[in-house]
Order: C-alpha cells, then structure tokens, then sequence
DNA sequence: AAAACTATGTTAGATTATCTTACATATAGT
DNA sequence: ACTATATGTAAGATAATCTAACATAGTTTT
C-alpha cells in the first residue's frame, strides 16, 4: 500500500456529496455498502465517511448497472480487479512506493486537488469519464 | 477559464472535515468567514461546504496568523493577490500565463513569508516571537 | 403461475453534526 | 487602563444521516 492510495482512502466526504458526485440515492449508496462493494469509514457519530476511491467504484458500480451487470457479477469484477491491483502493486513497485509515501502534508492538498482533477478514469482501462459537476 | 477552476471551487467538504484537514477549530473557520476571509457555499440547510479552494485560503490564514499577522492583514494580503490573479486572468494569455501563475503561487508564498518575518523583526511587541530556528 | 429473489423506494423514529447567538476571556494594541 | 482582537464555550434549534422495517416492480427459479 503506498502513500497515494493512503491519501486515495483518506475519509472526506458525507452521503450527501456522493449522493450528487455519482447520481446515486443513498438507498443504493447504503445498499452497495451492505453487499460489500464498498467499505465506507465512519465518522465517531457512526455517519459514513466516503473515499475517492469509493466514489471511483461508485461510478464504475452505477456505469456496470447500466450495463446490464447485476451486483454479484460487479462483485467479481471487483475481486478480479483487486487480485490484479496486488499483483501490479507488490511486484517490483518498491521504490517508487516509498517515495510516494514519503509525501508532506502540505503537498497532500496539492495531490487532493489533482486527484479530483483527474477523478474519473480508472485507472485499468475502460473509460468513462464521470463529470465532477 | 479552464474546467479546473469548476473543480476547485466545487463545494464538497463539511466543516468537520475542513477542521480535520486545517486543524483549525470550527470557531477559527467560522471567524474567518465572518470577516471575509473564506466565503464557503451552504447546503438548502444551511450547512457550509467548503472547497478546495477555501481550505487553501484557510491554511493560508492559519500560516499567516502563525507568523504574527493579523486579520486585517490577511485580508489586504488575499486582495492584493486577487488582483493579480484578475490581472493574469483578463490578460489574454491564457495557457502561458497559467504556468507562469502557478509558479508565482507557490513563490509568492516564501516571498511574503521572508518579507514578513523581517518586518516582525523591526516591530516586535508580541510575546511570541516568530521562532527562527 | 406461483414463489422467491433483486434492487430500489419510502417512512418513521433516533442520533449526530452543524447552525446561530450570546457571553466569557486572554492577549495585543492604543 | 481601556479597547479591540481572536478564540473558547454553552444552549437551543434544525439539518443530515442512521437503522430498521415494510412496500414493490422486475426478474429468476421452481
């Protein structure tokens, strides 16, 4: 696990802003979370805390619905996804891992803001790009 | 105007978060707002979201008031910078201009940071001196 | 066709997070 | 010494979110 995806997890968002990031209603947000397609932080007060990254799979669960794809099939598309992740991630990454994690605080804003720049793309390949806006 | 500017003053974060991420108070931030430093959206109840752009300005209120500045003084400070920003902006030069901004962002920072500590060391009256270290 | 399952809507009651306002107070400036 | 600045804190109100339960239109399964 290197610094980015640290930051890429870091709990920023409420319910309501991913509600309107993804077009998503929090019935679904909520239901997706029960059926483990996301894993959410929670505040102390027990209110959910949401990632970039649980956004990212937000949209990608809500563009494979559209699709077609039921939640068991987006499951296993996400367990596939995660075995390459670990795979590509402990290989030969190391280096560049740890300078990635040796980033300062004051640069996390600058990564922030370029994270939700480039928001959208997933990384592995199929494109469509979610609009911030 | 490019499609970042949207991004960075889209409104997303609550107030605990942005006091999370500034380790400032809500009492602080809220202060700050209050003379017109920050100027956060509000959600239909009222509630502030804050962008990105709003912690910059937060984190940079909180730096300066580190350094011995006053409100006062911060708020001449963003408006010089304001000014300079339209002026960059209504130039017409558009893509050249916005690396030369970035660079001059970050710059602009030490500079006014240099400036200020030699100005504390003519006026000192305070207790807390700025720590030279 | 009936039964079961999936994915979502909706409602209700409880709790957390945030809001404004007001008063308190320690430092700093005059 | 007095005033202003910047922050703490408390109270009461309300918005946002939570869980749990029941409802339901489609979709599979039997």
């Amino acid at each position: 696990m290197g610094g980015s995806q640290i930051r890429r997890n870091m709990p920023l968002f409420s319910i309501g802003i991913v509600m309107q990031l993804t077009d998503l209603t929090a019935r679904q947000i909520r239901y997706y979370e029960e059926h483990g397609l996301i894993s959410p932080a929670r505040t102390e007060g027990n209110k959910r805390l949401f990632s970039l990254n649980d956004i990212d799979k937000l949209l990608e669960v809500k563009d494979l619905i559209d699709q077609g794809v039921n939640l068991a099939g987006i499951k296993q598309i996400f367990n596939v996804k995660q075995q390459q992740d670990d795979v590509l991630t402990d290989e030969d990454n190391q280096e560049a891992e740890k300078v990635r994690k040796d980033l300062s605080d004051a640069e996390l804003r600058k990564l922030l803001r370029k994270e939700l720049l480039r928001a959208g793309r997933f990384n592995r390949g199929h494109g469509n790009p979610p609009r911030l806006q």
